[in-house]
DNA sequence: AAATTGACGTGACCGGAGTCACAAGGGGAG
DNA sequence: CTCCCCTTGTGACTCCGGTCACGTCAATTT
């Protein structure tokens, strides 16, 4: 579908822009509707768009090379994926799917290409990005090293806290990671994640709110247990 | 020490540079030695500085939280870290360390910045390292999640050799890492990966020679394990 | 309403990586 | 040269997380 100045002037990446580099933008950007499940960008393949995700929820998802896969981070609304693109020629990283039904507007890199290099904001919130994806990833890599499997467990839920604590702050997780999507992220296996929650509940530290709720009682413990100070 | 414009001018960063910003850069600079195994950079602690490589050789370092350390990615003479101080203000994820005794400049965060904002030549340098980090750690986090341990070792080996490959296309390593630090890339205990490397070796597939050099003598057979065809 | 799917929970068993202990060799510092 | 530290090599034992095999329950599909 085509797309309009006006609504690549909604995304925060491109709203700073002045008119007339969007109009520019315009003729090289596409809108496309993805089904739930559906692959947005996929890995390997030298992918030439830059995704800007209107609306819907879109997860960058690893693969392992013995099939498993490894979760990475999500795409709200307004935000954007695929920036590697946007720095040199290599091949995608990772597979961006939609993890519900999601519209998402497409843009030719060179076109963004030439934006960025005349628009310092633009660079300046790419770089920012990838400046916070490194920073997350060498988190997540702390996590993958820890020896105690109870301890990375604590870990992992401690960060997705912090994550959705930006917006409310209580110690509650909203649409919490499946057991199984935790046990992918932190290379372990579901029975494992599961017999840490068991033992979390049976202390009082985490306790289930009816599906999609995840309540934190004893923030303080939990961080414990994720610094190694007390052990499971 | 003081920093002329010419010295600024030999880095790969910065060599692209018109004289004049060069001397605007140039005050903001210092030229440190570092003695072997001291600290460049800290995590941690909020850094100001950009370091460039002068001569000898920095290693970019994680600690676990049980403080284990993780070994990240080097830095050769002419290169540059701490960048990600050019894009927000939060602190140096990693430690840099100087594997080598090392002659480092260090350069403020903010003149740079200005100059990373007028010169695209400069902030495409950054951003392609950036984008380069990130697919590193991409397969960085996907080695830590293979689940088959000689695999992983493999797998690491295989990294190795692609990168040293780019200088001298044989299937040598020089100056491999040592077992010990193998290990902690990997997350693995250093026995663990002596008794793959015996494997290997017992299989003619690596072979030492002498101190510092490790031969890749079978490198499709390398890539079989590295890519789980086969199984040690 | 029945059937299917997927998430969560739990026990038993087993393999394999960590740990410990020890030995040999090499290189640098004094 | 000698001493000491670090790297590499190797065996024995332990333990703990993966795997398998169930069962339950809620949501969705048919």
């Amino acid at each position: 579908m085509r797309v309009t100045p006006e609504l690549l002037s909604r995304f925060t990446l491109l709203k700073s822009l002045p008119r007339e580099a969007l109009e520019r933008l315009a003729p090289h950007a596409t809108l496309v509707r993805h089904a739930r499940r559906a692959v947005v960008l996929r890995a390997g393949a030298r992918e030439d768009n830059i995704c800007f995700l209107f609306e819907g929820r879109l997860q960058g998802i690893g693969f392992t090379i013995d099939g498993r896969e490894v979760g990475l981070y999500f795409v709200e609304p307004g935000d954007f994926c695929g920036e590697l693109a946007l720095f040199d020629d290599n091949p995608q990283p990772e597979f961006v799917i939609a993890t519900t039904a999601a519209s998402v507007v497409t843009a030719a890199r060179g076109p963004l290409r030439e934006v960025m290099s005349s628009n310092t904001s633009v660079s300046n919130i790419v770089g920012r990005k990838l400046a916070a994806r490194v920073r997350q990833m060498t988190v997540q890599r702390t996590l993958l090293g820890l020896s105690n499997i109870p301890q990375r467990v604590c870990g992992q839920l401690y960060l997705l806290i912090e994550e959705t604590r930006r917006a409310a702050d209580s110690g509650e997780i909203v649409n919490p990671p499946t057991h199984k999507e935790i046990a992918i992220m932190l290379n372990l296996s579901r029975e494992t994640v599961t017999r840490v929650f068991q033992a979390l509940q049976s202390r009082r530290i985490i306790r289930r709110d009816g599906p999609g709720r995840l309540i934190v009682a004893d923030l303080a413990s939990l961080r414990h247990f994720a610094e190694g100070e007390k052990e499971l």
